[in-house]
DNA sequence: TAGGCCATCTGGTCCT
DNA sequence: AGGACCAGATGGCCTA
């Protein structure tokens, strides 16, 4: 998409360099002006003086906007790339959900929303599981570094685990190689994902 | 046309 | 000082 500068950085913003202390001396117009013309008698060197100092705050100042203006393009560029990269994220992250019949993109809370009752819920899965299989142990979502299929059975030989702390923002996060795409490949507890899946507003309370 | 979603800009704050 | 992050504002696009 073009970048369209916003106001600030064109018309109604302070950046105006129209009236730079070259201008001034340089610009036609300033010398058809009538003050240039008149026979004005020559100005005192008190006079002069204090013109050259406020030609000298004027450049400054002029100096000081480019700078500004320079730095919040450079400020918008980076802002810009960050939040391309926070939407290639979320692009990652709804390619491992499941996808849905209408094929419609998710949007971003929607996402996120999604992901969240879609971990939890392969999470009950598994602790179903485990209950099923005489197992007794903590629900994977309360136990950082855990496997995501944890003991059960993957199919697809699924290895797909959480870097230790990762419920802390982790820097190099290792992804799921499983197909999160194609539920119906855990067949062993289908039934679940099924229901995990193309029900997930209903999953957790408070979330839709 | 109103409302939702999104991209972008912007200024403030915090961190390195 | 400069970059990252954040939240508010704004305007465009799309849909019911």
């Amino acid at each position: 998409m073009e970048t369209v500068f916003s106001d600030m950085d064109t018309s109604s913003c302070d950046y105006s360099f129209t009236h730079t202390d070259d201008e001034d001396s340089r610009s036609s117009l300033h010398s058809a002006s009538p003050a240039s013309s008149c026979g004005k008698p020559p100005a005192s060197p008190a006079e002069l003086q204090q013109k050259k100092r406020r030609r000298g705050r004027a450049r400054n100042e002029a100096t000081v906007h480019v700078v500004k203006k320079n730095r919040r393009v450079k400020a918008n560029d980076r802002e810009r790339n960050r939040m391309h990269n926070l939407n290639d994220a979320l692009d990652a992250l709804r390619s491992v959900l499941p996808a849905f019949p209408d094929d419609t993109k998710l949007t971003k809370i929607e996402t996120l929303r999604f992901a969240h009752n879609y971990i939890w819920a392969l999470s009950e899965t598994i602790r179903i599981a485990d209950q099923r299989q005489g197992k007794s142990r903590d629900p994977p979502l309360l136990r950082p570094g855990l496997s995501c299929m944890g003991d059960a059975p993957s199919p697809g030989g699924n290895s797909c685990s959480w870097p230790s702390g990762a419920s802390s923002s982790s820097s190099s996060p290792s992804y799921c190689s499983s197909d999160p795409g194609s539920p119906a490949a855990m067949d062993d507890f289908g039934y679940l994902q099924t229901d995990v899946v193309y029900s997930y507003h209903n999953f957790v309370p408070g979330i839709y």
